[in-house]
DNA sequence: ATTTATATACGAAACTATTCGTAGTAACAT
DNA sequence: ATGTTACTACGAATAGTTTCGTATATAAAT
């Protein structure tokens, strides 16, 4: 279960995933800390969810001392691509330009960032 | 609980959803024969489906035959933006241009699509 | 009228996700 | 060494989702 090809990370994973795949390795602790900005949660809740995370092989682990350290074993990438193909299909019935509109439209980006999606855009057209 | 403004669907509920959203109005057995083309899955699973979606009020029923015939009551773009923003956040960390590239590059849209998204891109621009 | 087909309603099982309490253990301070 | 703190392990309660069997009613066909 090396590399966890089939992921389907849960809500609460992912929040825990974003975290590790932003700073490298973390302890529970960390992770928890993190989350508690957000959301009320007891410590045992956020270990429990990473053992369990750690048992679906969505992490590593480093049990060598006491406090254990934890590493994302899933790529963000690929998680990501996964999980918008899945919501494409989903929600928009298969239309991926549909999407793309809602979320601009919606949740909007600034103008450099606009302007970095129609570059991408250009680069995509040629091939 | 008329226009239920708090909605997360499940998944089972969003095929559904996207059935009734294409088809204004639809009974339980055109409802599953849609479905059975694409998994399998018994008859009362999704009479029990829609009798849940009804009583969250994502949808409604017209009883007066025998047959009922359910509306979705849930406005699609709604549904499609919260769904996306949350995405967005949940997934990556709150930048949607991230988002929109990760679903360009992956799920190739057709010359069409992406003609349509720059356009799309030139009157946001504008703003 | 009986059978057959097609509906709905209801309840419960199976599964998953989330939460947290409790117990045990290691490290550390006094 | 004793108490305090910080950690892991484990089990179980709770809640939500999905599935389907069975009972019951209605309509249509023979």
């Amino acid at each position: 279960m090396s590399t966890a090809t089939g992921v389907k990370p849960t809500e609460s994973e992912l929040e825990i995933l974003q975290i590790l795949w932003e700073k490298k390795s973390c302890t529970v602790r960390e992770v928890h800390e993190i989350l508690e900005r957000n959301k009320e949660a007891g410590y045992t809740t956020t270990l429990k969810l990473m053992q369990i995370m750690h048992e679906k092989g969505l992490v590593s682990r480093d049990t060598s001392s006491k406090t254990h350290v934890y590493k994302a074993l899933v790529n963000q990438q690929k998680t990501q691509q996964h999980l918008v193909s899945r919501m494409i299909d989903n929600v928009f019935n298969g239309s991926a330009s549909r999407m793309v509109m809602q979320a601009l439209g919606n949740h909007k980006a600034s103008k450099e960032e606009l302007e970095a999606i129609k570059q991408y855009l250009e680069e995509l057209s040629k091939k």
